[in-house]
RNA sequence: GCCGGAGUGGCGGAAUUGGCAGACGCGGCGGAUUCAAAAUCCGCUUCUGGAAACAGAGUGGGGGUUCGAGUCCCCCCUCCGGCACCA
């Protein structure tokens, strides 16, 4: 006899696959309306759950990408059934570097290859099943979609921080109601004190009246508040890929596309204020559900530290500096131990003094030290330095110490230069050591500190006057309030975190709506003409190179335009203006695609009032999106912090996408843009798929095409007859080890691949791909099968009566499966279904227990539940039916099994009724004859019962 | 160096609150079915000793708290991720 000709076989399941994707397609199953549209239903909640869109490669789609959408997937089927009005959409991150780069390589246009890649990625992720809302696919080279990009990005350029709104917390407003303050009065004219691109005598002029001020110095002062200004600042300059970088784009002194060297370099370029917003992002990250390592990294990047801004008067300063120094320092209660000051290599003073002159010495270590590379940089901690000749008086003690010029200052911290305190700093003390400076200790260290190191810890002040026998804390207070009487200092909060350089020198990227007049001010082109489309460039190769050469200035045509084209409002019609040739960085498009999927279609808005207030905010107690929305805005009290209800991702974007989109947020929030602080309520990161790997003897890999399996767990390096051990790796072409999804696909199908990604092991682990175990999933698809169908005719197999024992197990496994679906516990989750399913085997059914495991397994093997569904004579798809639920009753056994233990080792089990409290329990016990033999003649000390759980005899 | 996470059979992993360690899958072994194989079904599978009953050991190592520890506390080792002259 031949195979069964109704086998679930991987045949048959690419065909069912296919089949129910064209009717899931043909019947909008994946459709969600938005309130007001046809279809929307009103009284049920919502639940907006969002994967990071990928980033459209040509290689196709990952293994590592289905494991997060796949768990989205499983959620949002599972929230539809269980009543939710579920938005899940999918769309792709087409500008930026990746794109580019390949398309150089390949010599295709960028907008031909993303474009291909996108329907590839497309037709693979329908493959797959996945319920996205593809009405809502967007892309972020749409133009219709960053041309709303654009013009959140003119927001952000017409707004300013107010540090004293927003209850203190400090609020972005629109820059008319600043200018508005100016003109009447209301507010002091001065350029913005936290404007890090102004010097301090450019900060410390004040203005008298709006109506006396010329046009350039009311730029001068509008500017500096922008959230988007052009600045000169020390930037991460990649000479390899034409551009320069964000801080969060250099890892270990490389760009983390590419991996190539980036130097420092100071450039105007376009920069995003949010230094402004770093408290708020720092206090609310207490407000979201995010991984803990997440939070830290965030926490970390940001880099909140308290200390003071203390000024020291410079004896000697050049000519054309402002006659002092101020450091920042975490530690004023070692001043009287400031032994002599440190300015970095690209601090003003420094350039004060080449411009006077100054030592040859100073100027070739000032030019070794800006050429280094980060790499450079990091690679040697050795300290260097050299004298630059000028004094600074210690405000404490009035004493000269000398000004040093040493790399180990950085220029993008504090104000770039330090007071040394060698006693009670590491790094000062090797370089005090170095340069044989004094050394003064200000704080008493513990009897048993080496000498021969600096002390960073606490105890008493001494050496240090009016601060003597204080601790750390007291004497910081105490220096604070001391300098802020003499106007010598004053308390300061700084941050780490440095603003967001926003501009590339590269072609792939959102155009800026920013014209430049003949004078070179820059102008912001009228709404109207957006979306501002990027001109088609035929020649996108970036020039290596010391400076940045934007690639958009090769489009001679589109550069130079009229004010009136552009639709700027302030110069005459025909004043000849040129467009800003930069582009934005990749992560422009991401800041906010979250929102457009809410209301993609929208022409009028960037998203729908409604359709936003609908899908962002979420009520704390969990009740209906509805509620929420009766309030029109955001309540505290009422609505969590964040809207997306679970967003699902790599961890590799802590410190970018997710920091940049949060600042966007709060930006558009504090303008009444968008109803909730933060975006993302509860976040949660996969883990990464790796591969086995063969590791030989010396440490190397060796490819696993290479090694058999001799005998269990035991593996040899063919070639060599050499034994090798397992090991997990990231995939990679050499080691033989990459997973196709399309094989994978072509292979088992879809169910199969889904099932197995997420039995591997909990979502946020990494783990490795075990070609062997799909196998398992399949299998375990084929017993769902056949407990359902009969493999010989096709027809539904039924029991006349339904067990008794097999529907206690359903409801077990209902409830099992329920709960680990909320929590994210696939892998349990489908253990629990392999359970009931082995239980099942060899028995039968009944329909309505078939259609209630049908079901229960459709989020995670949709595809074959369909087929189940339909063949058990189901209403309608399966995919729109209500979660099956169980019956709690259903939960409680009459009896039950306790384990007895002697002092905490099990040694018999006995069978009592259920429900006992521990009295009864013991009672019970001690009357079993098999726990009378084993307490024989010793005397029982005392007895743990726990009701339903174990008895201990302690003998 | 600092911060975060982890370490459980041959492998992936389970144990949700301190309460039966190893669920479930892979692999392996044995059996049924078959002319045979594949497929399927059934059984066994932490280690050591033992034919078995059973005994002992056991969650990276060492110590502790507890009637009871994979879980809590202290010290140490290893691996993964992040940060790294931030004053």
């Amino acid at each position: 006899m031949s195979e069964p000709e109704h086998r679930y076989d991987s045949t048959f399941a690419g065909e069912i696959e296919t089949r129910w994707q064209s009717v899931w397609a043909e019947r909008g199953a994946f459709d969600q309306p938005n309130p007001g549209e046809p279809g929307f239903d009103a009284s049920k909640p919502k639940y907006f759950v969002l994967d990071m869109f990928p980033y459209p490669s040509g290689a196709g789609l990952h293994v590592g990408h289905p494991e997060g959408y796949t768990a989205t997937d499983i959620l949002g089927r599972y929230k539809k059934m269980a009543g939710f009005n579920v938005l899940h959409p999918m769309g792709f991150d087409a500008f930026g570097l990746p794109a580019e780069q390949y398309a150089i390589q390949t010599g295709v246009h960028p907008a031909k290859t993303t474009r291909t890649a996108i329907d590839n990625f497309r037709r693979q992720l329908q493959r797959l099943g996945f319920a996205f809302d593809w009405r809502r696919e967007l892309a972020t080279i749409d133009e219709d979609y960053y041309g709303w990009t654009q013009w959140i990005f003119l927001k952000l350029y017409n707004s300013w921080f107010d540090p004293q709104a927003g209850e203190a917390r400090g609020r972005g407003r629109p820059i008319d109601e600043l200018i508005k303050e100016f003109a009447n009065g209301s507010r002091p004219i001065r350029v913005n004190p936290e404007a890090s691109e102004h010097d301090s005598d450019t900060k410390s002029r004040t203005f008298a009246s709006w109506e006396g001020l010329s046009t350039a110095d009311r730029r001068l002062v509008i500017d500096s508040y922008r959230l988007a200004y052009i600045g000169e600042q020390t930037v991460n300059w990649c000479p390899k890929l034409g551009t320069a970088l964000a801080n969060e784009e250099v890892i270990d002194g490389k760009s983390e596309r590419g991996g190539f060297p980036v130097f420092r370099k100071p450039l105007r370029q376009w920069m995003f204020r949010i230094t402004a917003y770093a408290g708020r992002l720092l206090d609310d990250l207490g407000e979201v559900e995010w991984p803990e390592s997440t939070r830290v990294q965030q926490t970390e990047w940001i880099g909140r530290s308290t200390g003071a801004e203390v000024r020291f008067e410079l004896v000697d300063a050049p000519a054309g500096c402002s006659g002092a120094l101020e450091v920042f320092t975490t530690r004023p209660d070692t001043l009287f131990g400031a032994t002599y000051m440190v300015v970095a290599p690209e601090h003003p003073l420094v350039d004060a003094l080449l411009e006077a002159g100054g030592s040859d010495e100073l100027r070739n270590y000032v030019l070794t030290a800006r050429n280094r590379s980060d790499v450079e940089r990091q690679e040697s901690k050795k300290k260097t330095g050299v004298l630059t000749g000028v004094h600074a008086i210690n405000p404490a003690n009035g004493d000269r110490v000398p000004v040093w010029c040493a790399d180990y200052v950085l220029a993008g911290y504090g104000t770039g230069a330090i007071m040394a305190v060698p006693a009670q700093d590491d790094r000062d003390w090797e370089f005090a050591k170095a340069f044989g400076m004094p050394i003064v200790r200000t704080v008493q260290p513990p009897a048993d500190h080496d000498e021969e190191k600096a002390f960073t810890g606490d105890g008493p002040a001494i050496n240090s006057a009016f601060l003597n026998g204080l601790g750390v804390a007291d004497a910081k207070s105490k220096m604070i309030a001391w300098l802020e009487e003499r106007g010598k200092g004053e308390r300061k909060v700084n941050y780490r975190l440095r603003d967001w350089l926003f501009s590339r020198q590269r072609y792939w990227g959102e155009p800026f709506p920013i014209v430049f007049d003949a004078d070179g001010h820059h102008h912001p082109i009228g709404e109207h003409t957006l979306p501002l489309v990027l001109p088609d460039l035929v020649d996108y190769e970036p020039v290596e190179s010391q400076d940045p050469q934007p690639l958009l200035a090769k489009a001679t045509d589109w550069i130079a335009t009229t004010a009136g084209e552009a639709g700027v409002k302030d110069l005459p019609v025909d004043a000849p203006v040129r467009r800003e040739a930069n582009t934005m960085p990749g992560w422009a498009g991401s800041c906010w695609y979250y929102l457009r999927y809410c209301d993609p279609k929208n022409g009028d808005r960037f998203v729908g009032r409604d359709a936003e207030r609908y899908w962002m905010l979420t009520p704390k107690d969990g009740a209906s999106a509805k509620r929420a929305n009766e309030f029109g805005t955001f309540e505290p009290t009422l609505m969590k912090a964040g809207g997306v209800d679970l967003y699902i991702g790599g961890a590799e974007h802590a410190v970018l996408h997710l920091l940049y989109a949060r600042f966007w947020h709060k930006v558009l929030f504090d303008l009444g843009e968008v109803s909730t602080p933060e975006p993302f309520a509860k976040l949660f990161h996969q883990g990464m798929i790796t591969s086995f790997a063969y590791q030989r003897k010396d440490g190397s890999l060796a490819a696993v095409d290479t090694v058999e399996e001799r005998e269990e767990g035991v593996f040899i390096e063919t070639a060599t007859g050499d034994p090798v051990t397992q090991v997990t790796a990231k995939m990679s072409k050499s080691l033989k080890n990459v997973i196709n999804p399309d094989d994978v696909l072509a292979e088992h199908g879809a169910d199969t691949f889904r099932l197995y990604e997420m039995y591997m092991g909990p979502l946020e682990a990494s783990k490795p791909w075990d070609t062997r175990a799909i196998g398992g999933m399949h299998r375990f698809i084929q017993r769902l099968w056949r407990v359902v169908i009969d493999e010989e005719t096709g027809g539904v197999r039924s029991a006349d009566t339904p067990d008794g024992e097999l529907e206690k197990l359903l409801h077990r496994m209902i409830a099992k499966v329920q709960g680990d679906t909320e929590r994210l516990a696939f892998n349990t989750a489908i253990a629990a279904m392999i359970e009931f399913v082995n239980a099942a085997t060899g028995k039968s059914l009944s329909v309505d227990q078939s259609k209630r495991l049908t079901l229960v397994v459709s989020p995670y093997v949709p595809h074959v539940a369909e087929e189940l569904w339909s063949r058990l004579g189901g209403e309608g798809l399966a995919m729109l039916q209500g979660w099956p639920g169980f019956d709690e009753s259903m939960l409680v056994d009459d009896e039950v099994e306790v384990p007895v233990q002697v002092k905490g080792k099990v040694k018999v089990r006995i069978t009592v009724p259920a429900g006992l409290d521990a009295a009864a329990l013991e009672t019970a016990a001690l009357a079993h004859d098999e726990v009378k033999a084993l307490i024989g003649d010793q005397t029982l000390r005392k007895v743990v019962a726990v009701p339903g759980r174990m008895i201990n005899l302690v003998l």
